[in-house]
RNA sequence: GGGCGCUUAGCUCAGCUGGUUCAGAGCAUCUGCCUUACAAGCAGAGGGUCGGCGGUUCGAAUCCGUCAGCGCCCACCA
């Protein structure tokens, strides 16, 4: 067979992956094996794949690659999630340039839009996925908003209002004046900004304008009439409407005269008490601060804890609404500055100061100031859950790497909080609650089911409503949070919940590995650990790989705008999918950021092109059948053995601590230097000369056991290899080989061969030193022990005629040491002396001062009386090794001169 | 402001419960080689007072304290 000098990733990925699908290898029905499940963390259905997917998955598929060869039964579930923000935005995007307004739509026109855009777009990632190598099975795909998945998050809403744990109440949100909806606190982007602070003065009401001085400290204004009043510095002074209190810090010495007296809001002539609470910043502005229940989330706050009147001055469109009375139906930036003149003229404006603050934004309406804005919100509590989560964590049965990750959690949990779970969008799960008409003004009235006519069976049982039609019922506008769904995912991938208890949820419940990035461990991790335990009783998963955050090689996040981040389809066509994943390995530990480089790629195509090359050398022989296997090949062969079962072995326990990179770090050395710098020249026969049968037998067998070590990090380059090793019957696969369980491996040779790589390693420096062609036969001089019995290995790989035990080394040779002994090479007249001499000389001195610091510690008698007899042995051996060193040397020297 | 983490060779990192696997790996650099598997390669070499200071100890990259710098998460000051 012709093989090309350089390795074609083109060649063989599209016919391996066809042929992995063709015999359907990737998929997995439960059967008496041990399963191993990793479900995906499921991408935005029309995203396109980024590096932090790269990485992501090329985990994933390693590990349940590597799982399959171990003869578990590897299943790992595919699936897109519907990420309502992300797309609702996108399809409100793409309409408003075919110059079509959201509200113009009825929600059934909008969803079918939103539909048509899923269809169009949905799967792009998982097609790219395919490209990587990932062994997904497909026939599994998924998505959170199909039938099986939509069924499941309906059921489990209701189940927890019936449980008590889903409640309605009013909640400050982020509201998007210009789009008419709420934002999540990701969707806020915070700006900071030049504003003014403006000093408003809150006369005292009621005042008796009595000239008490009160306590030093304290801080009076007085007008010309000698009207008492408080300052309150604010950026919002189009918010005084909403006004219900002044708050003061109940420490804060400049304020104590305000105690208990109320204060009339400017302009507005509204009477509002003074209140107390430690919450008020004493250093900033004046120490009061206006409270504002309805517009601001800590004023929220204060209002709740000291029952204030809640008056939201807002329409839903930022213009000023009834309640506030004053500048109704003008825009709320328009009443800022209007306010500002009107305060002014009445006299009301103590001062105007310059001001930096952070102001946010709404990422859909870059020119739109989010309004913070009360609204009525679904909620789950989240106590019970967080004690559920907690526990199996702290106490590692479900595992976290990098454990560092586990306060994180803990600290979480611990300060849990309630998780509002409605949306105002229309793309996701529509909330199943189905209010009943009620009369103006009434309490409203719902029933929580899982369908219409559930509800209407549950509204008729209630007094009054027993002749209720489904269509007086009205359900819910908002749509559930989209990880509402998502924390459902381990479960609901097998159906577990519509059909509890079935075959497949048995099975594959609980998962292996979920691999995900840190940052959704709230969001996501937390929450599916919850729901396990809510409706499996048990952990969704048993251990969690957190990810890194990719970023370039200065290490920035990779972003849009920055423009530096690759596409990762072109690198895989630049470097092959092998590559790549190899390079996305080589600096990814657990947790780590990963600063990616296209040379790290490079590195990992570089590294197929010597796989390639080792086998084409391979290939290349020709066998002899009646040949005799050389000494030094068999010596090879078995010193191989060894080294191939220690890195087995290191790589299980490597891969036991998903410490992946330093197992392919592991394998990429055992490959390049063990097997292809060693292995391969020390059996190696002569130019054109065939090998023996058992060495080629023994190499081949090493190659392979090579690929099923690699095939887990390097899928295609290695089924390309494996399949040309020898005949393969069709549909057999290296992704299905087990991976073989090595025994013990035999230490003493290692060792041994490691003492011969530097004999021969000493040989090589002297032929570099001395200008020595390889081709020039040499021979070694020895004074001492050695280990004799690999000769054969040295006179190959050093081109040797002969290795002589002499006592006393020649004049014109140059000398080195390995261990305690001292070899030389006879040069004749090629030597250099006084180059010799120097190069002696400065060992000589380096030894002397390791000697005497030697000396110097075994001459304590703190460290003689204290430290442990093996440590002082320890010292005292070094001590003889490097006076027999230093003696040679010295000999050596007194040859020479 | 609250919490977590990091600082070791030019770069990216490994070094567990203090002492021969303690100063390491890969890449990069330098030198010499187109030696018929591979120049996307081969053979060699150089390079770090383990962030600063102090302490514990016979002994500290490793344990403790402190300072400096960096990063992340959460809550965000009207």
């Amino acid at each position: 067979m012709e093989l090309p000098s350089k390795y074609n990733p083109a060649d063989c990925e599209g016919k391996w992956y066809e042929y992995w699908m063709k015999h359907k290898l990737f998929h997995s029905e439960p059967d008496h094996r041990e399963p191993y499940t990793i479900v995906i963390p499921p991408p935005n259905v029309t995203g396109v794949l980024h590096m932090g997917h790269m990485l992501n998955n090329t985990i994933q598929d390693i590990l349940i690659r590597r799982a399959r060869m171990q003869g578990k039964n590897a299943c790992w579930v595919p699936g897109t999630d519907h990420a309502s923000i992300a797309t609702e935005a996108k399809v409100v995007n793409k309409l408003a340039a075919q110059g079509i307004k959201k509200s113009d739509l009825t929600r059934e026109e909008f969803l079918k839009h939103a539909w048509e855009w899923t269809d169009e777009h949905g799967g792009i990632i998982l097609k790219q996925l395919r490209r990587l190598g990932a062994s997904c099975d497909w026939d599994r795909t998924a998505f959170t908003m199909d039938e099986k998945r939509s069924e499941s998050v309906i059921k489990v809403f209701v189940d927890l209002y019936n449980k008590g744990l889903i409640y309605r109440g009013l909640r400050m949100v982020n509201w998007d004046p210009k789009a008419k909806t709420s934002l999540s606190n990701e969707e806020v982007i915070y700006r900071e900004e030049k504003s003014k602070l403006y000093y408003l003065r809150y006369y005292v009401a009621n005042d008796d304008m009595s000239g008490e001085t009160g306590a030093e400290g304290e801080i009076v204004h007085r007008d010309e009439q000698g009207r008492r009043y408080a300052v309150v510095a604010t950026t919002r002074p189009e918010t005084i409407m909403g006004d219900t209190a002044m708050c003061i810090n109940p420490k804060d010495p400049k304020n104590q005269w305000l105690k208990g007296k109320k204060v009339i809001v400017p302009l507005v002539g509204r009477e509002i008490p003074v209140i107390e609470d430690r919450y008020v910043d004493i250093e900033f502005g004046t120490g009061c601060l206006k409270v504002t229940p309805a517009h601001d989330v800590n004023d929220h706050m204060l209002g709740k804890k000291h029952q204030l009147e809640t008056i939201d001055i807002f329409n839903p469109d930022a213009t000023i609404s009834e309640a506030a009375g004053l500048y109704v139906g003008m825009d709320r930036m328009e009443v800022r500055k209007q306010i500002a003149i009107d305060l002014e003229a009445a006299g009301l404006m103590e001062k105007t100061e310059d001001y930096t603050n952070k102001v946010g934004y709404s990422e859909r309406n870059a020119d739109t100031a989010v309004e913070p804005r009360l609204c009525m919100q679904w909620f789950l509590s989240m106590q019970h859950f967080a004690d559920i989560a907690l526990p199996p964590v702290m106490n590692d049965e479900l595992k976290f790497y990098p454990p560092k990750y586990k306060s994180t959690y803990n600290n979480w949990l611990e300060n849990i909080q309630d998780w509002c779970i409605s949306r105002q969008l229309w793309w996701g799960h529509r909330i199943p609650a189905y209010f009943l008409p009620t009369a103006e003004g009434a309490e409203e009235q719902f029933v929580v089911a899982e369908n219409i006519e559930e509800a209407l069976n549950k509204a008729r049982q209630i007094a009054g409503f027993e002749n209720v039609q489904a269509e007086d019922l009205r359900q819910d506008e908002d749509a559930l949070d989209t990880w509402f769904s998502s924390w459902l995912w381990p479960i609901s991938l097998f159906d577990g919940i519509n059909h509890p208890g079935n075959e497949e949820i048995k099975y594959y419940y609980p998962t292996a590995d979920l691999v995900t990035g840190p940052d959704i461990i709230f969001f996501w991790v937390a929450r599916m650990i919850m729901a396990g335990y809510e409706y499996i009783g048990d952990m969704p998963f048993k251990n969690v790989y957190f990810t890194g955050i990719v970023r370039d090689k200065l290490g920035r996040k990779m972003s849009k705008s920055l423009g530096n981040s690759p596409d990762p389809i072109g690198l895989i066509d630049t470097y092959g999918a092998d590559g790549v994943r190899m390079g996305m390995m080589l600096s990814a530990p657990a947790g780590n950021d990963i600063l990616f480089d296209d040379a790290l790629c490079e590195q990992g195509r570089n590294f197929n092109n010597k796989i390639w090359n080792a086998f084409r050398l391979i290939k290349g022989w020709n066998v002899d059948e009646n040949l005799a296997q050389p000494e030094s090949s068999r010596i090879a062969v078995e010193w191989f053995d060894a080294q191939l079962k220690k890195a087995t072995a290191e790589m299980d326990d490597l891969f036991s601590k998903y410490r992946l990179s330093e197992a392919l770090m592991c394998v990429y050395k055992l490959f390049w230097d063990e097997f292809s710098s060693w292995y391969l020249e020390m059996i190696k026969p002569a130019y054109q000369q065939p090998i023996d049968a058992v060495t080629l037998k023994a190499t081949l067998h090493y190659f392979e056991q090579l690929c099923l070590l690699l095939h887990p990090f390097m899928p295609f380059i290695t089924e390309e290899l494996w399949q040309n090793i020898e005949e393969r019957a069709e549909g057999e696969s290296i992704m299905t080989q087990q991976q073989a369980k090595l025994g013990d491996f035999d230490k003493q040779i290692i060792d041994d061969i490691e003492e011969v790589k530097n004999i021969i390693a000493g040989i090589r420096t002297i032929r570099l030193e001395k200008n020595l062609p390889n081709k020039n036969v040499l021979s070694l001089d020895v004074m001492g022990e050695y280990k004799e019995a690999y000769a054969s290995v040295i006179l190959k790989m050093a081109n040797l005629d002969k290795i002589e035990k002499v006592e006393a080394k020649q004049a014109t040779a140059a000398a080195f040491m390995v261990g305690t002994t001292e070899f030389s090479v006879p040069l004749g007249d090629m030597i250099d002396k006084d180059e010799e001499i120097k190069k002696l000389r400065a060992d000589l001195e380096y030894l002397e001062g390791f000697r005497n610091s030697i000396l110097k510690k075994l001459s304590n008698e703190n460290f003689v009386n204290r430290a442990p007899a093996a440590v002082i042995e320890g010292e005292r051996k070094k001590l003889a090794d490097s006076e027999s060193k230093i003696a040679a040397i010295q000999e050596s020297l007194a040859a020479l001169s």
